[in-house]
DNA sequence: CCCGTGGTTTGGACTTTGTCCAAAGTCGGA
DNA sequence: TCCGACTTTGGACAAAGTCCAAACCACGGG
């Protein structure tokens, strides 16, 4: 199986990882799960009483400028965060329920022409 | 060409088209242009000055509930609104300049399988 | 072992974006 | 002209995110 977001976080090298840092990663953690910062915050809390919603919101930031964590933007009003990085895939929005699933894909991203290059690509 | 979001609206009968509708339909047209809630509020005050800010937020709803108008959600904050709904497109974002970008394509929108129907889909 | 330094966390104020609602305004048909 | 339905308004409120100075903590050098 693929490593965890807290597995992949211990490998990076210089990288201080506090209970603050590892009790979000724990909390991110597992399949079809897509958290928002709040829902984060709120768990994290349980785990850690004394964590800050700063420290939330900048953790999150710093998983994701790092790469190991995922962020979508699906209703315009909150992010949601995705810990599964690899393999790719699509994120499904149930109009009904609001939910958000994981569909897998095997498209190869398009090519942007031009000389741009897709980084990300969503279904939503 | 195809119509622009001001003649599809007059089109549609049984739907009042005070001045207050028509200023939004006019700041949103424009080839390429995706323009915030607070972008097409300040921009309708030019034209409008005692248009409130309730009355933009409704009426752009109003246009997307009535499927003229295209709402993007794009960085999880704000909502940008896009009146080519004619041909369908995807929307580039640079990453540099935040920049938006309509790009034409001929693909298909994926079979989800298992009897679900795929509204919309974005390359983000 | 202790201290200094720099990375990390904290609380709280603040901003941005969007929603809600009751009251007032406006339009078209009878 | 008058009524009723539709529309707009201002302002209070809520949700989500950002910012910042002060406090905290951990590691390496002495």
């Amino acid at each position: 199986m693929h490593p965890t977001l807290l597995e992949r976080l211990q490998q990076q090298r210089g990288y201080r990882l506090t209970a603050q840092r590892r009790v979000v990663a724990q909390v991110l953690e597992g399949e079809n799960l897509h958290l928002t910062a709040d829902e984060v915050l709120s768990q994290a809390e349980a785990m850690l009483p004394e964590i800050s919603r700063a420290t939330v919101y900048s953790t999150l930031q710093q998983f994701v400028d790092m790469g190991q964590l995922l962020e979508l933007s699906l209703d315009g009003r909150s992010r949601r965060y995705d810990p599964n990085i690899d393999p790719p895939h699509h994120h499904l929005i149930c109009t009904e329920c609001d939910g958000v699933f994981d569909v897998a894909h095997n498209v190869a991203a398009p090519d942007a022409g031009d000389g741009l290059e897709i980084e990300s690509a969503q279904i939503i």
